[in-house]
Order: structure tokens, then sequence, then C-alpha cells
DNA sequence: TGCATTTTTGCATACGTATGCAAAAACTGA
DNA sequence: TCAGTTTTTGCATACGTATGCAAAAATGCA
């Protein structure tokens, strides 16, 4: 019936500023930390404010200071538990200091998605990728826009892009080494994807380790992240007449597809006949079902590493990318004999 | 050295019509899909603006059109697959017609969350909340400002606000049939939270299902939707005396907790001594470990009915409230016996 | 009290895009 | 070719907030 019912516009600084008896900008410095204002005036006007639930208009503020308090987040898997999870600490950790999250999502994992070239057009204060690779055409829009880009648990040769990551060669070394002091013979290890740089550095890690016991010719299939991926890559490990004691996964995700083939397909005995390890320690690993033994990758810290860099980097206007490494540690569980 | 070292802003309309020898508003009307402006010209100017690496600030065009193209999503835990799942597919969905999701995660379920407000500083075109309940507070603001609200898998007695959910009536009566059908003779129901309507239908569905076969007196505990909590409420049933052969959870995040208490914990097997029924059917479910039979709930059809609404009601600048029931179904798989 | 200093205030304008309106240009048909 | 019609264009202004600058008010000090 009638045309607009009762959507009158939000109200604006300037009715507050009406009500008040001040001028908009007056209004504008109440709400903005350390202007010029007397306190006075300030309660006078954060009273109007609230008798007319006045919520300021955050596109708005973002087109006059040209920063937005946004901050994208791209993502490949939010089935992974572990990006589900840093996503999970980044989004909480960031609302503690009053900025959010946009969230990108991309369809695969490792692959550079044009979509978030779009992100520069919300005006971002910083990118932040997970599992997903930042082209050199976005790294080069994003310098220009001085858009800093952190990625994290991906290693990256552009310059300038920032990198937080966790102690992905140390990974491999440690679980070698555990499983070697445990006396396993026979070792195999599932990679990620071929061109994930933080699978090659666990590899790395885990097969020079070995190399040194003059343990050669490990054998590696590639689980592409995924849970069926990793369920082949286990298939044909387990199927080979030299059946590993041993497996090294790329990140628990897998090390879950492949401790389900082994024991429901192969029915073996974990740990007794084949030990499984896994990388990141998400929730799920210390669920019963799982019980993983893993070489952890904290989430929160991740997270927090993240943060700092965006922070510093803005509140310095700095092009110098900065890396970060955040500590881990193997938490043993029940899925690696003693 | 220099001050702002290549960070020359960004370019803008203005600077694409000088290069293309055009007003700013034919560049405005290049990209406005149905503006009045002659192919020959847009052409010209969509080409200086490649040649610009020009972007559309998406700020500047929400202040002026007072629409965002930004959705919040309230979400209260990622860490839950379920959840997870449905912000996936919410994204994915959106992406596809140009929309993004701005998100805030709730430190604890179920509760309503006063960092919502802000969302509606940032002009959100919709807010898409699950497991999380809209305040009536929150819900006459977005009224005002003609935000429409969707709940998915939560109730709301508040006029206004949308909502999408699964069967969940059904989910309980079909998961009690099924048991009932499989001779199993002492039931128990893992809940939610109290004040979670989803959990209470659920809870409604199988018990009345249940007392038709003259079953009485179903012990029920809450997991408060918390592996954790769910954990404690299967050693509460599961020590009983007279100890349930067939537990029916609220969620299978939940029925995870207690399938890994059964079996670890009290030694039982799944299926022969006790049967155990989820909700969602989440990709988890079918993971050998898990091997959950589950009243699925598809998440991909509730985020395609979310965004259903919230298109809708912002075409029709429509206020009246839908309400969209998607439908599931019974996965059997190895936690109940046949 | 009067002058110098500091604090607070309002004015004016900028941020980048969208759009109503009228002027200009491009068509149409005879 | 010309008048009438339609399409395309530019001008001017609006959206809501931030901020440099100068005017005004408040404060300090003698």
């Amino acid at each position: 019936m009638s045309k607009k019912l009762g959507s009158r516009r939000a109200p604006t600084e300037s009715d507050v500023a009406k009500l008040a008896g001040v001028s908009q900008s007056a209004v504008s410095r109440a709400y903005t930390k350390g202007a010029s204002i007397a306190q006075k005036t300030r309660e006078k006007i954060l009273q109007a404010a609230k008798e007319l639930g006045y919520q300021p208009n955050l596109m708005a503020r973002s087109l006059a200071t040209n920063q937005s308090n946004i901050i994208a987040l791209a993502i490949s898997n939010l089935e992974n538990p572990f990006y589900a999870n840093v996503a999970q600490q980044l989004s909480s950790q960031l609302r503690e200091i009053g900025k959010h999250i946009l969230l990108f999502t991309s369809p695969s994992d490792d692959e550079t998605d044009p979509m978030l070239e779009r992100a520069l057009s919300y005006q971002v204060d910083a990118l932040i990728m997970t599992a997903t690779m930042a082209s050199p055409e976005l790294a080069l829009q994003c310098k220009k826009a001085g858009v800093p880009i952190v990625q994290i648990n991906r290693g990256s040769k552009i310059a300038g892009v920032s990198t937080v990551w966790g102690e992905n060669h140390r990974a491999g070394e440690v679980a070698a080494e555990h499983l070697l002091k445990t006396k396993h013979k026979k070792f195999a290890f599932v990679a990620g994807s071929k061109t994930s740089s933080t699978s090659q550095m666990r590899q790395d890690g885990f097969i020079e380790h070995l190399a040194k016991s003059g343990i050669k010719n490990v054998p590696i299939e590639y689980g592409e992240y995924s849970f069926s991926g990793a369920a082949n890559a286990a298939r044909k490990l387990l199927s080979t007449k030299n059946r590993p004691d041993a497996i090294f996964c790329a990140s628990d995700y897998m090390a879950f597809s492949v401790l389900d083939v082994a024991k429901r397909e192969f029915n073996l005995n974990v740990p007794n006949e084949v030990s499984i390890i896994g990388v990141d320690d998400v929730p799920e690993a210390s669920h019963l079902a799982y019980d993983l033994t893993t070489f952890s990758q904290p989430a929160g810290a991740l997270a927090k590493a993240a943060i700092e860099i965006v922070e510093k980097m803005n509140s310095e206007s700095s092009r110098r990318a900065m890396h970060i490494e955040v500590e881990g540690q193997l938490i043993i569980r029940g899925s690696t004999k003693l």
C-alpha cells in the first residue's frame, strides 16, 4: 500500500548533530579517538546518538579515511578442520581490534583465484591467504594499492608477500626421528600437492633425516590434501608387497583418511602393524576415534602472527614483507607404537 | 627516504574518464547494467579502465546506492563441520551472484552477540545466522534498516525473522522408527542445548514416536552441541545400570563424541551393543572411522534456501518473513545394527 | 581585570560513485 | 534536407564521514 513503510533511512551524524545542538563535525569527532572535543560535548552527543539508535556508516567512513577495517581472507576449503580453525582464530582475534573478515572461498586448493582482485574493490586493509597462492598479478595490484598480503602456511617467491608458517622442515625431521627411535623400519610419505611448498618442506625434513640413517627410496604418494586423494595414496602404499610400517602424512586431515583405510580396508592394527603421524594437531586429532600422533601447528599462533604482520605493515605503511615461523611440537598419541 | 613511495592512490572513475575522453558519469554508466550508454563509448571506457588497472571502489558505490553486496554471516563455531559446511556453501553460492560474506564468529553458541549490531554499520544487505539467535533488539534494528534476517537451523519467535531448517521433527520420528524396526529396546537422547528449538523438535519427534509404541521415560542428557559436552552426556547415559542400546544425538558432531566414548571408554561394540544415530550427515559421517547412520540435513540446500529468501526480500523490499523447510533422509551406515 | 595561550567549535571541502535532468547528438522517415 | 523522435552525454548534486583551517570560547597567569 504505502511506498516505503517504515524504511526511513538510518540516522546519520547530521541527525545526531541536530538533536544534540552541535555541528556534524562535532559528532564525527565524538567518535574519533583522540580528536579535539570537550568531554561534556561528547557525552551530550553520545546521549543523542543513543536516543536515535545511531550507528556510524562504515562505508562512508571508509570512503573518507581510505581504510575499511575489513580484511579479506582467502581460504580454499573450510572442510579441512585446520583451515576452519585458522579462520575461527583469525576472526576472533580480529574482532578484538575491531576488524572483520570478508570471506573468499575458492573452489580448489592451490589455485589463484581471479575473484580475489575484487577484494581490492572493497578497500580491504589486508589480504590473508591460506592454502591458496597469490598470483603475481594480484601481488602487483596489492602492492600498488598498498594492501599487504600475508600467506599462512604457503610459501611464496613473490617479493612483497609476507608469510607465516609452522616449522615444516622440523616437523618432518621430528617425525622421522620419533619413528626411528621407536624401531620402525619401512617408511612412506603422503604428500599434499606437488606445488605446495609446505608439503615439500615437510617431505624434505622427513626424507633427509631418514637418509642420515641410511634409509633411501622412501615411497611418496600425493594425497592432494583431500580426503579421497589421501585414501587413494594410502591404498597404493599399503598394497605394495613391501608394506610400510610407518606413514608420515603432510596433514592431519589426510592422516585421518589414511587411518581409515589402514584400519577398515586393510584390517591393519594401528599402531602395531602400521604407525601414522600427521601434521597440524587439529582438534579432531585428539578425538578418540583418531587419537593421532602429530606435529602441531597451532592455529592460534599462526593467526596471531599474521595479524601482527598486517598491523605492523599498515601502521608503518611499510612495503617490506615479513616472515614469521611459529613453533610446533610433536604430540604423541595412540597412532604410533612406542 | 621519499614519503609515499609508489603508493599513489588507486585510479578512480575520473582518471578513467580523462583517459577515455569522457565524463565521469559516462564511466559510471559503463559499469552500470542497463544504463544508457553507447556501445562504442563503453568499449572505449573499458579499454581505458583496463589500461589503468581501474577497480571500482565498492565503498563509494555502496555509499551512493545504499547497498553493499555484502551479507553478514553470524556463526558460532566453525569447528563444527556442519556449520563450516554451511559457510562454505553460502560463500560459493553467493559468489556466483557477486555477493560476499562478512564473517562474524561469536564466542559461544546460542548467545546473542552485541557485536552483530556493528554489522549494520557495514550496510549489509542481509544477516544470515547459524546456531546463533537474533536478539529482539537486533531484530528491531534490522527491521528499521530494512535488513532481512535469516536464521538457519534455529527457530525464532521474533516476527520478521525468516527461518530455514531441516525436517527436525521428522528426523526424530524417522530415527525412532528405524531403531524400533531394528529391534532396539532401550533408548536415549543426547540433546543440544536447552534453548535450541532445533534440538527440541528433534527430541519431540523422537520421544513422541517412541511413545506411540508405549516407550516412556526415555533418558535425555544435554551435550551443549560441543564435543566435550556430548562426551559427558554419553558417560552419564552409558554408566547407568539400565544401559541404552540405542542413542539418538541431536547432531553428528555430538554423535562422533558419543561414538568415541562408547567404543574407547566403555569398550562397547557399535552397533551390536549400542547403536548410534546423528543428524546432519556432515562429510565426516561417511568417514570410515565413524561410519555414522544419520538423518541428513543438506548444507547446500539450506544455503540455497537462505539466499533465495534474501534475494526475494531485497528485490521486493518485502518485510514479510519467509520460512522454508528443506528435506532430509535417513542415511543408514554402520553405527546402527540391522 | 586584561592579555596570552590553549582548547573547542563550525565551516568548507574532500573521498568515489550514482543518477535526475536538460542539453547535445544520433537517428528516423518523408 | 528538415522536423520529430530517440539515444547518449555531461552537469550538478547527493550519499555520510573526516579533517585542515580559522574563528570562537575557555582557560591560565599576572
